[in-house]
DNA sequence: GATGAATGAGTGTTCATTCAT
DNA sequence: GATGAATGAACACTCATTCAT
């Protein structure tokens, strides 16, 4: 690499890491995610997130193009990470109560943990997901979390514990809508009714009422006591 | 006062009800909460919601101050809006379970209704709630809604047919959830997983499941089967 | 009056004495002053005028036309005020030494006791003079603080006692010139200098400076001595 | 390289000196003096001085943050330059009546030949000093003009010359109203008494004036008589 | 690949002033 | 005479983006 030696000769001692074109994308995601996560699209300058980082502002048009081509990095990584960490579960060997309530308080806590991609997901949805990644990337990914549900439900029909008539579609939405608010709307819920349930000791019920919830929304009444001493505090 | 007449008669388009300034701020926000709703606040452009209003621009200014301004009388009005029609609820003649089921479907119906209050909402957590309307305002409000299934759940807790342990605030907190996101993920939701949901035969099964999924959550489970022919689509 | 009858049948009680039209030109006048003097006139706003008088806004443009006919009263108002001062002054009796010092003094302390008249010629400065008022009131007042001087200088040279060769307006000026620069240039000469000239001792000691510097300016060199004493401090 | 060849070569004209940060700053500046001595601060419009440069009004922002920005700098380079000016002075040479007499009709000359500079001090003064350069780089700067008189001062106290009891600031203040005043002044008092002081002949009587004024100010009054005659017109 | 300089098209905001009552 | 509402023209300032080196 001739540039490489160039380089060492006219010293520039700082840049040489930077030369490697990955790390400069990572890095440049990294910051413009923390900056879209917490002021939005329109909200985030990019000056800003130059001023973050260890290049300089001409890299974020070389490698993204605009802002625009930026925030759909940003949002599709961030959509690839948390599928990520769903894909680690392992819930063959639990029966379909167990497993449900797994996959329900898993996804509580994973959303919790990644706020800014839940923030990521705020902002699209004030954009109408107009900046949404192809939806044949999305959908590989995505389609795998409700077949492990569809599995789960059928199992748990087939043992006649669960109710039928439900679509795996509609449990996935029950568990996301439950964990995404616990997130999302951290901030005015706190205004209105004090931060309480965000605190340690709230998540943790919170997480169980989750789980309890999609349980006993699946179960066949006739199934329910079992479980029941779970849910007290 | 010929003049009424005139005004009445048509003409003088310009003139028709300036002076009164209720009607111009009323204008204003109106116009404004859709822009906001739309774009958030820092993607909404002034002098767009000025072109969509009869007066000027420069009446934003004389009545709000500057865009935060307005845009945080948006925000206050729309709490207000969404609390009087809740107010409208008359469950006390409701035995617990169906009360409690009334609240659910109609937070659900409620907010499906008013997307603009649920995008504002999104966008006002987008910026930490730092507009939030004064503690004051808010909790007289709110603090209704709390009461009143505080009062239902008590109820229903005295009459044996609910597990206790629970509160009124994890309860809000349950239907909230669900409600809120149903419109606010509507975007992303459909991109990955497609609309189907949202339409009219979806949303009436989801109203059903947040009413099921309430009652469920709360209800003793030797007391569920009296519930359960409802919720087979 | 019939208004006035007017107006007690029909309470207004804070409004009574706004009625006079002199007494409100002179409210205006006496804000306005106050705030051209401290931001000039195209720092002030009419506003910020507006807000710190009984009367409302409107009464501005009722007296004065616009803000620069309010300015140009409110300085030759400040004019007129200065020379009121002066014409107190009564000299006849004293020797022209003692006359001249006495003079020379005199618009020192008339000078700083008067800082917003200072600030108002020095706005006007920086508008190169245009709001001026018309030469024939000016000089009718002017030209009396000349007619002193001249009085005084050529008594002095009759007696032999002041070099010949100088004009009353040259002695005005520099007097002035001293007078005006203590008040004008406060700001920054504090900033460089520091503030010592400008408390009570360094302006006892400046005042007879600007007594002496005159006198010796037109003494003939043998009549010196005779005040030499009074200069040390 | 043939590009500097092309650019001597003359044409290019928009491009030639641009990406020289120096000279656009120094452009711009230059312009902003001139509009900001005008005009004043608040006076002074942003485009006015964009429309005057070759440079865009954007350029402004880039160097210089805001108009205050721009101000600040302008008035610090005023500074600046006045002293540079009194440096060039060479005293060491001369007797301490004939340096003193030296210093302040230079001085005064000097004021009068930087009318832009005592005007945005008079600027600065209506806004009481509030956008005065740092203290440390004036004190520097300023200093030296003190120690000047200091030197002067105390070499004729030595040599019997001068009274003794007064001090190099006073003396510096003495010089610097009468010069400040000659140019600070002139709209109003041309307006007042007529022009006739500031037009070629009077300016030469005032130069020479001030520097009577200074030297009889300090001059032990037995030592008067030598230097009578130059006062005479 | 990398950097600071440069830019056009907006963007929120302010001002003196006038109108309707 | 008096008041709050209304206004148009301009104003300082910002933004994503591109150019010159």
């Amino acid at each position: 690499m001739a540039d490489v030696e160039d380089m060492k000769a006219k010293d520039l001692p700082r840049r040489s890491w930077k030369q490697d074109p990955d790390r400069v994308r990572a890095e440049i995601i990294g910051v413009a995610r923390a900056a879209f996560a917490r002021k939005g699209l329109s909200g985030t300058r990019i000056e800003e997130i130059a001023a973050r980082m260890s290049t300089s502002k001409r890299m974020i048009y070389y490698y993204f193009g605009d802002k625009e081509g930026l925030y759909r990095e940003v949002l599709a990584e961030a959509y690839r990470r948390i599928r990520r960490a769903e894909e680690a579960l392992d819930l063959e060997h639990l029966d379909p109560v167990a497993a449900l309530r797994q996959i329900a308080e898993f996804t509580f806590e994973n959303h919790a943990a990644q706020q800014d991609f839940i923030r990521l997901v705020m902002i699209e949805n004030v954009h109408a997901g107009a900046h949404m990644p192809d939806t044949e990337e999305m959908s590989g990914q995505n389609v795998s979390a409700i077949r492990l549900l569809e599995d789960i439900y059928s199992r748990g029909c087939e043992a006649g514990l669960f109710r039928t008539g439900l679509s795996a579609l509609e449990l996935h939405w029950h568990i996301s809508a439950l964990s995404y608010f616990n997130v999302s709307n951290r901030a005015t819920f706190s205004k209105i009714f004090g931060g309480e349930l965000f605190e340690a000791k709230g998540q943790a019920r919170l997480r169980r009422h989750v789980g309890d919830s999609v349980v006993r929304f699946v179960l066949k009444s006739d199934r329910l006591p079992e479980f029941d001493g779970h849910s007290r505090d």
